[in-house]
Order: structure tokens, then sequence, then C-alpha cells
DNA sequence: CTGAATGCAAAGACTTTGCATCAGC
DNA sequence: GCTGATGCAAAGTCTTTGCATTCAG
């Protein structure tokens, strides 16, 4: 990890449309995103710029269970979703309360938190009243 | 989900597997593991074995950022981890800061949360005093 | 100018699928 | 006995790597 950073063509473009999307995108997902505006820009390129970024703390990697790791930038505020396992339907977490939890962590441990996309799985309201078991 | 749960060779020695190690295993270290016990048993069952122990809830499916998922038996007990992003050295969370979490949130959205397995990414102490950016 | 980034092609790892056979209930 | 599970083989998807070329600083 250095300091300086090598900006080349597909790093910038990369940057460029995980800021203006605000989504959180796989390494796919960007790459055929950008298939547009830079036809020649090879998957290859995606991972390692991808990786490049992560490592230079530009964007953040985390995974929401798609099978493979989503990428965003870390412009974005954190934010935090509950998907339920029945029903798949996904909902808005408060912040404050994993801000809370964080910042406890922070303390207790003396280590940064860096996740700023937490997933947690759950049954929601509406599943558990269909069904008596959860 | 079908109520009545169809028990085979393959999905008795997967639960046993589980129970007895207490760790989180990938589709391919189950199968791994099991090679011994039942040489004729095939990769894709294995698969096909923990999708279907997973569907009827007697297994828990969670994500620690190794690439793939890793599988776990429902009995053990919530716990939780830090994992380094630098260094990938592993913490454990001490469960009461995350069962506050999950019980304002219970209470909050009326949702069961099910995910007893949370990993949250950090710069650890030792990696954060080596580098001055974090 | 020089080392690092890229494109391309190929290999690698993990996962899924179709189909014939086998086994649990 | 019947339906669903398994083994096998093959294909599919995602990711990584080696090497020659190109590019940013």
């Amino acid at each position: 990890m250095q300091n300086s950073i090598r900006l080349t063509s597909a790093r910038k473009a990369i940057l460029d449309l995980l800021q203006s999307t605000h989504k959180h995108l796989t390494a796919q997902e960007v790459h055929k995103q950008l298939k547009d505006r830079l036809p020649s820009l090879n998957l290859s390129t995606v991972y390692r710029s991808l990786e490049y970024l992560v490592d230079h703390q530009l964007i953040s990697v985390s995974d929401m269970g798609v099978g493979s790791p989503v990428y965003a930038t870390l412009g974005d505020q954190p934010h935090h979703h509950l998907v339920c396992q029945n029903c798949h339907q996904i909902f808005d977490l408060d912040s404050g309360f994993v801000d809370d939890l964080f910042s406890k962590i922070e303390d207790r441990y003396q280590a940064k938190v860096v996740t700023n996309h937490l997933v947690l799985f759950v049954i929601c309201e509406n599943c558990r009243s269909k069904n008596r078991r959860n």
C-alpha cells in the first residue's frame, strides 16, 4: 500500500461509475456497464483495478450474499440493510443502531470498523405472522 | 420448504460433520473431510445436500469473505468475528454487543434476526499503528 | 525513460446441470 | 413401488495468471 495513486483510464472510469451509480456492483457488473465507454476494457483489468482501488482505500468491498463481492465508493454514507431470508424483501436499517455498535467495538478493540454496508438476515414481520415456526 | 426430512446417508454425514467440528466449512471442505468416510460421495451431492439442509433450516450459511459461503449447524451458539482487512487476522467479537443490536432491531422492526454469525471487517489495532492513515 | 498497467489468451477454481441409476420412505 | 437423491460427466461462470505491449508520471 503506497501513498501516490497511479490514475489510469480504467481506474478513473471505475471510480466514476461507482460514484455516479451509488450502487454496489460486482466486478462483472462494472465491466458490463463500462463496455460502451471503454470497449477495449478487459475483464481482468477490472478485477485488477478493483483490487488496487480497495487496497488504496478508494472504494470498499462487501458481501451481500450475491455470490460475488460487491464494490462501492467510500463516499457513500454508511448504510445497512435487513434482508428477509424468506421473502427476500429488503429493508433499510436505521444506521443509528449500527453506529452505536461500531463505536462500542472501536472502543473495546481499538480497531477501526471498515464495514460500511452491513447486511443482516431476518425473517420479516410479514413472514413471521404467516409462519408459526419463527 | 416441507416439514418431513428425507434423511439420506450423505445428509446424515454432513450434519454429523458440522455438528462435531463446530466450524464453518465450505462445500469443498465438507467434501474433502468426508472423503474417508464416504469415498463415493460426489461433490455435486455435497452442494445439493447443503442447499437442501439450509432450505430445511437444519444448518446455516454465511459469508466470511473466504470467497465461498460457509456452512455450520444452527446448534452452535451465535458468535461473531472481526476480520482485519489488512492482515486478515480474526478476532472474536463479544456477542453481548451484537445481542444488544439484534434485540433493538427486533423491537423496532418486529423482524427476527436470523444472522447467527456476523463478520465485521476492521483495521486492527496493530495495523492501524503501522499505518498513519487509519 | 522506466516501471507499472493493460489486453489477450489460457488455465484454474468453484458451482451447476442433465441424465441414468439407486435408495429412502 | 414411486419419488426424490446420487454419481458421473460435462458445461458454465467467475477469477487469476503469464507474457508481450502500452502508458502514466
